[in-house]
DNA sequence: CGAATGACCAAGC
DNA sequence: GGCTTGGCCATTC
């Protein structure tokens, strides 16, 4: 886990939208291709470890251009599995940055999760 | 301001 | 291992 100064100059930075939608957006948006983070790993970057839930309402109403896909649940499963038809499904975003997948549609979390950090 | 909502999580069976 | 239950708390209505 990062040292709560980084998460303090993080938060400061973003103050200017304190919503914790906007912080998860923040997050979101730095995840690197090819790996991922789970929405509870977002709860405790932003110190409410109990929030997962609200990382997931957060992208709920996200913006387009965000890397949501790269979003996954704690156990490795796609919270959101394909439900648009126009859009390519999260499985097949993931797929084309290399991450792989178990044949139960679950991701292989231990090779792909993002220690989130927060470099300017 | 109170009540409902939710792309989650951990514990229990 | 999978399914069910209760709790969490910011956002919305």
């Amino acid at each position: 886990m990062l040292s709560k100064k980084v998460v303090h100059l993080f938060i400061m930075k973003t103050k200017l939208e304190s919503n914790f939608f906007q912080l998860v957006y923040q997050i979101v948006g730095r995840i690197p291709c090819g790996k991922v983070v789970t929405y509870g790993d977002i709860a405790c970057f932003l110190g409410n470890p109990r929030n997962a839930r609200l990382v997931g309402y957060a992208m709920h109403s996200c913006p387009e251009d965000l890397p949501w896909h790269r979003v996954v649940m704690k156990a490795g499963k796609l919270p959101f599995f394909g439900t648009n038809p126009d859009l390519p499904s999260q499985k097949e975003l993931l797929e084309k940055e290399g991450i792989t997948f178990y044949q139960d549609e679950r991701i292989k979390l231990s090779c792909y999760q993002w220690k989130i950090e927060i470099s300017a």
